[in-house]
DNA sequence: GTCTATAGCCGGATAGAC
DNA sequence: GTCTATCCGGCTATAGAC
Protein backbone atom coordinates (compact mmCIF):
# COMPACT_ATOMS: atom_id res chain seq x y z
CA UNK A 1 0.00 0.00 0.00
CA UNK A 2 2.55 2.60 0.12
CA UNK A 3 1.53 4.77 -2.72
CA UNK A 4 -1.68 7.03 -2.81
CA UNK A 5 -3.98 5.64 -5.51
CA UNK A 6 -3.68 8.72 -7.98
CA UNK A 7 -0.42 7.81 -8.72
CA UNK A 8 -1.20 4.17 -10.29
CA UNK A 9 -1.20 4.66 -14.24
CA UNK A 10 0.89 7.90 -14.28
CA UNK A 11 3.92 6.05 -15.80
CA UNK A 12 1.70 4.54 -18.33
CA UNK A 13 0.15 7.77 -19.44
CA UNK A 14 3.59 9.53 -19.65
CA UNK A 15 4.57 6.75 -22.11
CA UNK A 16 1.31 7.60 -24.29
CA UNK A 17 1.87 10.94 -23.81
CA UNK A 18 5.47 10.75 -25.12
CA UNK A 19 4.22 8.13 -27.87
CA UNK A 20 1.35 10.62 -29.15
CA UNK A 21 3.87 13.09 -30.10
CA UNK A 22 6.55 11.26 -31.13
CA UNK A 23 4.29 9.10 -33.66
CA UNK A 24 2.69 11.96 -35.03
CA UNK A 25 6.27 13.81 -36.00
CA UNK A 26 7.87 10.68 -36.68
CA UNK A 27 5.65 7.68 -38.00
CA UNK A 28 5.07 4.58 -35.71
CA UNK A 29 8.10 2.82 -38.15
CA UNK A 30 10.14 6.18 -37.56
CA UNK A 31 9.43 5.79 -33.62
CA UNK A 32 11.68 3.92 -31.43
CA UNK A 33 11.14 2.94 -27.73
CA UNK A 34 14.71 4.09 -27.07
CA UNK A 35 12.87 7.43 -28.63
CA UNK A 36 10.25 7.41 -25.92
CA UNK A 37 12.43 6.29 -23.65
CA UNK A 38 15.08 9.29 -24.00
CA UNK A 39 12.02 12.16 -24.03
CA UNK A 40 11.05 10.76 -20.77
CA UNK A 41 14.40 10.85 -19.37
CA UNK A 42 14.22 6.77 -18.57
CA UNK A 43 15.67 4.00 -19.58
CA UNK A 44 14.49 1.65 -22.25
CA UNK A 45 13.90 -1.30 -19.91
CA UNK A 46 11.31 1.28 -17.80
CA UNK A 47 9.35 1.61 -20.71
CA UNK A 48 8.97 -2.14 -21.00
CA UNK A 49 8.16 -2.36 -17.60
CA UNK A 50 4.85 0.25 -18.96
CA UNK A 51 4.26 -2.00 -21.75
CA UNK A 52 5.67 -5.35 -22.73
CA UNK A 53 5.68 -5.21 -26.95
CA UNK A 54 5.38 -1.51 -28.55
CA UNK A 55 1.64 -3.00 -30.36
CA UNK A 56 0.73 -1.93 -27.04
CA UNK A 57 1.91 1.35 -26.90
CA UNK A 58 0.16 1.51 -30.03
CA UNK A 59 -3.19 -0.14 -28.79
CA UNK A 60 -2.78 2.35 -25.62
CA UNK A 61 -2.40 5.40 -28.15
CA UNK A 62 -5.23 4.45 -30.22
CA UNK A 63 -7.71 3.41 -27.04
CA UNK A 64 -9.22 6.43 -26.36
CA UNK A 65 -9.88 7.95 -30.00
CA UNK A 66 -12.13 4.72 -30.13
CA UNK A 67 -13.80 5.22 -27.60
CA UNK A 68 -15.03 8.40 -28.85
CA UNK A 69 -15.60 6.58 -31.80
CA UNK A 70 -17.61 4.50 -30.02
CA UNK A 71 -20.15 6.78 -28.82
CA UNK A 72 -20.69 8.99 -31.93
CA UNK A 73 -21.80 5.22 -33.71
CA UNK A 74 -24.31 4.99 -29.89
CA UNK A 75 -25.46 8.44 -30.76
CA UNK A 76 -26.00 7.71 -34.40
CA UNK A 77 -28.16 4.78 -33.50
CA UNK A 78 -31.05 6.72 -31.99
CA UNK A 79 -30.76 9.57 -34.55
CA UNK A 80 -32.53 10.29 -37.28
CA UNK A 81 -29.62 11.63 -39.39
CA UNK A 82 -26.97 9.54 -38.33
CA UNK A 83 -24.83 11.25 -40.88
CA UNK A 84 -25.20 14.86 -38.95
CA UNK A 85 -24.49 13.00 -35.69
CA UNK A 86 -21.04 11.70 -37.71
CA UNK A 87 -20.34 14.43 -38.94
CA UNK A 88 -20.32 16.64 -35.81
CA UNK A 89 -19.13 14.29 -33.68
CA UNK A 90 -15.78 13.43 -36.16
CA UNK A 91 -15.13 16.97 -36.40
CA UNK A 92 -15.02 17.46 -32.50
CA UNK A 93 -12.71 14.04 -32.29
CA UNK A 94 -10.43 15.81 -34.64
CA UNK A 95 -10.07 18.52 -32.42
CA UNK A 96 -10.35 16.79 -29.25
CA UNK A 97 -7.32 14.41 -30.54
CA UNK A 98 -5.46 15.98 -33.18
CA UNK A 99 -2.04 14.19 -32.96
CA UNK A 100 -3.55 11.16 -32.57
CA UNK A 101 -5.90 11.42 -35.45
CA UNK A 102 -3.17 11.83 -37.21
CA UNK A 103 -1.45 8.82 -36.45
CA UNK A 104 -4.39 6.95 -36.48
CA UNK A 105 -5.67 7.18 -40.03
CA UNK A 106 -2.69 7.62 -41.88
CA UNK A 107 0.15 5.68 -40.43
CA UNK A 108 0.73 2.73 -42.58
CA UNK A 109 1.60 0.51 -39.41
CA UNK A 110 -1.45 1.95 -37.95
CA UNK A 111 -3.29 -0.17 -40.74
CA UNK A 112 -1.61 -2.94 -40.27
CA UNK A 113 -2.69 -2.77 -36.74
CA UNK A 114 -6.35 -2.53 -37.91
CA UNK A 115 -5.97 -5.05 -39.93
CA UNK A 116 -5.49 -7.79 -37.18
CA UNK A 117 -8.04 -6.19 -35.11
CA UNK A 118 -11.42 -6.75 -36.45
CA UNK A 119 -13.43 -4.95 -33.90
CA UNK A 120 -11.51 -1.34 -34.24
CA UNK A 121 -11.71 -1.83 -38.35
CA UNK A 122 -15.54 -2.39 -37.82
CA UNK A 123 -15.94 0.59 -35.99
CA UNK A 124 -14.52 2.62 -38.89
CA UNK A 125 -16.71 0.48 -41.44
CA UNK A 126 -19.53 1.77 -39.23
CA UNK A 127 -18.86 5.24 -39.36
CA UNK A 128 -18.18 5.30 -43.09
CA UNK A 129 -21.49 3.90 -43.67
CA UNK A 130 -22.86 6.57 -41.01
CA UNK A 131 -21.72 9.11 -43.46
CA UNK A 132 -22.07 7.37 -46.55
CA UNK A 133 -26.25 6.85 -45.54
CA UNK A 134 -28.18 4.21 -48.00
CA UNK A 135 -27.02 3.40 -51.55
CA UNK A 136 -24.75 6.38 -52.23
CA UNK A 137 -23.93 7.82 -55.50
CA UNK A 138 -20.77 7.88 -56.36
CA UNK A 139 -20.14 11.79 -55.90
CA UNK A 140 -20.78 11.30 -52.55
CA UNK A 141 -18.45 8.20 -51.94
CA UNK A 142 -15.66 10.99 -53.25
CA UNK A 143 -16.85 13.33 -50.85
CA UNK A 144 -17.16 10.98 -47.85
CA UNK A 145 -13.21 9.60 -48.80
CA UNK A 146 -12.56 13.36 -49.10
CA UNK A 147 -13.98 14.63 -45.81
CA UNK A 148 -12.74 11.37 -43.86
CA UNK A 149 -8.74 11.85 -45.65
CA UNK A 150 -9.07 15.86 -45.03
CA UNK A 151 -10.44 15.57 -41.56
CA UNK A 152 -7.47 14.11 -40.38
CA UNK A 153 -4.69 16.66 -41.91
CA UNK A 154 -6.69 19.07 -40.89
CA UNK A 155 -5.84 17.71 -37.23
CA UNK A 156 -2.00 17.92 -37.69
CA UNK A 157 -1.90 21.38 -39.89
CA UNK A 158 0.50 23.43 -38.18
CA UNK A 159 -0.70 26.57 -40.81
CA UNK A 160 -4.16 26.19 -39.45
CA UNK A 161 -2.77 26.30 -35.42
CA UNK A 162 -3.67 30.28 -34.65
CA UNK A 163 -7.67 29.20 -35.29
CA UNK A 164 -8.83 28.02 -32.25
CA UNK A 165 -10.74 24.75 -31.18
CA UNK A 166 -14.38 26.13 -31.41
CA UNK A 167 -13.38 28.11 -34.81
CA UNK A 168 -11.77 25.09 -35.99
CA UNK A 169 -14.67 22.80 -35.39
CA UNK A 170 -17.83 24.82 -36.44
CA UNK A 171 -16.06 25.60 -39.48
CA UNK A 172 -15.36 21.71 -40.55
CA UNK A 173 -18.95 20.53 -39.30
CA UNK A 174 -20.43 23.46 -42.05
CA UNK A 175 -17.79 22.33 -44.72
CA UNK A 176 -18.55 18.57 -43.70
CA UNK A 177 -22.41 19.15 -44.56
CA UNK A 178 -21.75 21.33 -47.63
CA UNK A 179 -19.76 18.14 -48.72
CA UNK A 180 -22.09 15.65 -48.03
CA UNK A 181 -25.29 17.17 -48.69
CA UNK A 182 -24.16 18.36 -51.91
CA UNK B 1 28.67 -0.52 -78.16
CA UNK B 2 26.38 -3.74 -76.48
CA UNK B 3 23.38 -2.31 -75.60
CA UNK B 4 20.16 -0.76 -77.57
CA UNK B 5 19.84 2.77 -75.67
CA UNK B 6 15.86 1.81 -74.89
CA UNK B 7 17.25 -0.51 -71.96
CA UNK B 8 19.15 2.45 -70.28
CA UNK B 9 17.62 3.12 -66.86
CA UNK B 10 15.23 0.15 -67.03
CA UNK B 11 16.87 -1.12 -63.89
CA UNK B 12 16.32 2.46 -62.29
CA UNK B 13 12.45 2.75 -62.89
CA UNK B 14 12.04 -1.07 -61.95
CA UNK B 15 13.39 0.11 -58.47
CA UNK B 16 11.55 2.88 -58.27
CA UNK B 17 8.21 1.23 -59.40
CA UNK B 18 8.82 -1.49 -56.90
CA UNK B 19 9.84 1.01 -54.05
CA UNK B 20 6.10 2.85 -54.74
CA UNK B 21 4.41 -0.37 -54.05
CA UNK B 22 5.91 -0.57 -51.21
CA UNK B 23 6.04 2.76 -49.80
CA UNK B 24 2.11 3.27 -50.42
CA UNK B 25 1.71 -0.51 -48.62
CA UNK B 26 4.34 -0.33 -45.57
CA UNK B 27 5.44 3.38 -45.62
CA UNK B 28 8.61 4.80 -46.30
CA UNK B 29 10.17 3.80 -42.72
CA UNK B 30 8.44 0.68 -42.90
CA UNK B 31 10.07 -0.45 -45.98
CA UNK B 32 13.59 -1.99 -46.31
CA UNK B 33 16.09 -1.86 -49.09
CA UNK B 34 15.85 -5.72 -48.42
CA UNK B 35 12.03 -5.54 -49.42
CA UNK B 36 12.75 -3.64 -52.86
CA UNK B 37 14.76 -6.56 -53.57
CA UNK B 38 12.51 -9.21 -52.77
CA UNK B 39 9.68 -8.19 -54.93
CA UNK B 40 12.24 -7.44 -57.35
CA UNK B 41 13.61 -11.11 -57.30
CA UNK B 42 17.05 -9.81 -57.11
CA UNK B 43 19.89 -8.87 -53.96
CA UNK B 44 19.78 -5.68 -52.16
CA UNK B 45 23.72 -5.16 -53.56
CA UNK B 46 21.30 -4.69 -57.12
CA UNK B 47 19.27 -1.80 -55.64
CA UNK B 48 22.87 -0.34 -54.35
CA UNK B 49 24.35 0.05 -57.40
CA UNK B 50 20.87 1.55 -59.28
CA UNK B 51 20.91 4.24 -56.06
CA UNK B 52 23.63 4.91 -53.80
CA UNK B 53 21.15 5.51 -51.07
CA UNK B 54 17.86 5.05 -49.86
CA UNK B 55 17.35 8.81 -49.58
CA UNK B 56 17.93 8.72 -53.83
CA UNK B 57 14.89 6.22 -53.79
CA UNK B 58 12.98 8.81 -52.29
CA UNK B 59 13.65 11.60 -54.55
CA UNK B 60 13.40 9.62 -57.66
CA UNK B 61 10.00 8.30 -56.73
CA UNK B 62 8.92 12.33 -55.98
CA UNK B 63 10.43 13.44 -59.06
CA UNK B 64 7.70 12.97 -61.65
CA UNK B 65 5.09 14.34 -59.13
CA UNK B 66 7.23 17.51 -58.35
CA UNK B 67 7.29 17.93 -62.80
CA UNK B 68 3.53 17.97 -62.66
CA UNK B 69 3.56 20.48 -59.70
CA UNK B 70 6.08 22.75 -61.35
CA UNK B 71 3.88 22.59 -64.53
CA UNK B 72 0.63 23.45 -62.49
CA UNK B 73 2.07 26.26 -61.10
CA UNK B 74 3.72 27.51 -64.69
CA UNK B 75 0.10 27.37 -65.54
CA UNK B 76 -1.34 29.44 -63.28
CA UNK B 77 0.80 32.13 -63.73
CA UNK B 78 -0.49 33.24 -66.82
CA UNK B 79 -4.05 33.00 -65.81
CA UNK B 80 -6.41 35.12 -64.41
CA UNK B 81 -7.75 32.04 -62.07
CA UNK B 82 -4.77 30.20 -60.69
CA UNK B 83 -7.33 28.45 -57.88
CA UNK B 84 -9.09 27.21 -60.73
CA UNK B 85 -5.86 26.05 -62.52
CA UNK B 86 -5.05 24.67 -59.11
CA UNK B 87 -8.10 22.58 -58.37
CA UNK B 88 -8.16 20.99 -61.99
CA UNK B 89 -4.60 20.79 -61.93
CA UNK B 90 -4.06 18.32 -57.99
CA UNK B 91 -6.99 16.80 -59.37
CA UNK B 92 -5.15 15.72 -62.43
CA UNK B 93 -2.07 14.85 -60.20
CA UNK B 94 -4.11 12.62 -57.84
CA UNK B 95 -5.75 10.24 -60.90
CA UNK B 96 -2.19 10.14 -62.55
CA UNK B 97 -0.02 9.58 -59.35
CA UNK B 98 -2.23 7.75 -56.69
CA UNK B 99 -0.01 5.76 -55.06
CA UNK B 100 2.74 8.47 -55.66
CA UNK B 101 0.94 11.13 -53.71
CA UNK B 102 -0.46 9.58 -50.66
CA UNK B 103 3.70 8.86 -49.83
CA UNK B 104 4.22 12.48 -50.70
CA UNK B 105 1.75 13.66 -48.26
CA UNK B 106 1.45 11.69 -45.68
CA UNK B 107 4.42 10.50 -44.97
CA UNK B 108 6.58 11.87 -42.04
CA UNK B 109 10.01 10.51 -43.42
CA UNK B 110 8.66 12.78 -46.66
CA UNK B 111 7.98 15.63 -44.64
CA UNK B 112 11.59 15.24 -43.54
CA UNK B 113 12.72 15.14 -46.44
CA UNK B 114 11.00 17.92 -48.08
CA UNK B 115 12.57 20.16 -45.18
CA UNK B 116 15.81 19.54 -46.08
CA UNK B 117 15.29 20.27 -49.69
CA UNK B 118 13.88 23.63 -49.95
CA UNK B 119 13.15 23.83 -53.62
CA UNK B 120 10.37 20.95 -53.46
CA UNK B 121 8.99 22.41 -50.07
CA UNK B 122 8.77 26.18 -51.82
CA UNK B 123 6.96 24.16 -54.75
CA UNK B 124 4.27 23.03 -52.15
CA UNK B 125 3.99 26.40 -50.52
CA UNK B 126 3.05 28.40 -54.00
CA UNK B 127 0.76 25.58 -54.92
CA UNK B 128 -0.82 26.12 -51.31
CA UNK B 129 -0.79 29.88 -51.95
CA UNK B 130 -2.89 29.52 -55.39
CA UNK B 131 -5.27 27.73 -53.85
CA UNK B 132 -5.58 29.92 -51.24
CA UNK B 133 -6.08 33.68 -52.83
CA UNK B 134 -5.32 36.86 -51.84
CA UNK B 135 -6.26 36.89 -47.66
CA UNK B 136 -7.88 34.06 -47.23
CA UNK B 137 -10.58 34.10 -44.52
CA UNK B 138 -10.04 31.53 -41.75
CA UNK B 139 -13.23 29.40 -43.60
CA UNK B 140 -10.76 29.26 -46.89
CA UNK B 141 -7.85 28.34 -44.77
CA UNK B 142 -9.67 25.16 -43.29
CA UNK B 143 -10.99 24.40 -46.84
CA UNK B 144 -8.10 24.16 -48.47
CA UNK B 145 -6.42 22.08 -45.59
CA UNK B 146 -9.37 19.54 -45.98
CA UNK B 147 -9.12 19.61 -50.14
CA UNK B 148 -5.06 19.25 -49.52
CA UNK B 149 -5.65 16.46 -46.93
CA UNK B 150 -8.46 14.95 -48.61
CA UNK B 151 -6.87 14.64 -51.81
CA UNK B 152 -4.31 12.81 -51.15
CA UNK B 153 -6.44 10.03 -49.46
CA UNK B 154 -8.68 9.86 -52.51
CA UNK B 155 -6.12 8.83 -54.33
CA UNK B 156 -5.46 5.42 -52.33
CA UNK B 157 -8.67 4.83 -51.14
CA UNK B 158 -9.44 1.12 -52.13
CA UNK B 159 -13.10 1.61 -51.21
CA UNK B 160 -12.97 3.96 -54.75
CA UNK B 161 -10.97 2.01 -56.63
CA UNK B 162 -14.35 0.98 -58.63
CA UNK B 163 -14.69 4.89 -59.80
CA UNK B 164 -13.02 4.93 -63.22
CA UNK B 165 -10.26 7.93 -63.69
CA UNK B 166 -12.46 10.07 -65.72
CA UNK B 167 -15.23 10.25 -63.11
CA UNK B 168 -13.25 10.73 -59.70
CA UNK B 169 -11.65 13.37 -61.30
CA UNK B 170 -14.29 15.69 -62.33
CA UNK B 171 -15.64 14.59 -59.16
CA UNK B 172 -13.13 15.80 -57.37
CA UNK B 173 -12.88 18.99 -59.20
CA UNK B 174 -16.24 19.67 -58.66
CA UNK B 175 -16.20 19.07 -55.01
CA UNK B 176 -13.11 21.19 -54.52
CA UNK B 177 -14.48 24.71 -56.21
CA UNK B 178 -17.62 23.44 -54.01
CA UNK B 179 -15.28 24.30 -50.98
CA UNK B 180 -13.03 26.72 -52.06
CA UNK B 181 -15.45 29.35 -53.42
CA UNK B 182 -17.96 28.01 -50.38
C1' DG C 1 10.34 1.62 -10.99
C1' DT C 2 14.49 2.29 -13.14
C1' DC C 3 18.92 0.81 -14.31
C1' DT C 4 22.92 -1.86 -17.05
C1' DA C 5 23.98 -5.52 -19.90
C1' DT C 6 23.13 -8.54 -23.37
C1' DA C 7 20.82 -11.54 -26.85
C1' DG C 8 19.52 -11.93 -31.52
C1' DC C 9 17.91 -9.87 -35.47
C1' DC C 10 17.58 -6.60 -39.19
C1' DG C 11 18.66 -2.06 -40.91
C1' DG C 12 21.70 0.73 -44.44
C1' DA C 13 25.80 0.63 -46.69
C1' DT C 14 30.41 -1.18 -48.85
C1' DA C 15 33.98 -4.39 -51.10
C1' DG C 16 35.09 -7.41 -54.34
C1' DA C 17 34.14 -11.79 -57.08
C1' DC C 18 31.82 -13.15 -61.24
C1' DG D 1 24.36 -5.88 -63.40
C1' DT D 2 23.99 -9.11 -59.90
C1' DC D 3 25.99 -11.81 -56.48
C1' DT D 4 28.07 -13.18 -51.56
C1' DA D 5 30.13 -11.69 -47.62
C1' DT D 6 30.77 -8.39 -44.27
C1' DC D 7 30.79 -4.00 -41.26
C1' DC D 8 28.53 -1.49 -37.95
C1' DG D 9 24.82 0.34 -35.77
C1' DG D 10 20.04 0.33 -34.08
C1' DC D 11 16.08 -2.33 -33.27
C1' DT D 12 12.79 -5.10 -30.00
C1' DA D 13 12.94 -7.65 -26.15
C1' DT D 14 14.73 -10.05 -21.89
C1' DA D 15 17.43 -10.92 -17.47
C1' DG D 16 18.85 -9.50 -13.40
C1' DA D 17 21.00 -5.86 -10.19
C1' DC D 18 19.65 -2.00 -7.37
Amino acid sequence: MGRPKAARGQGRDRVVAAAIELFSERGVSGTSLQMIADRLGIGKAAVYYQFKTKEGIIEAVLAPAFEQMRSIIADGEGSDSPQEVAIVGLSGLVIAQREVVAALSQDPEVRRFLETHNEASELLLQLGAMLLGPEPAPRRRVAVSLFGGGLASVGIDPALADIDDEALRSELISLGQLLLTA
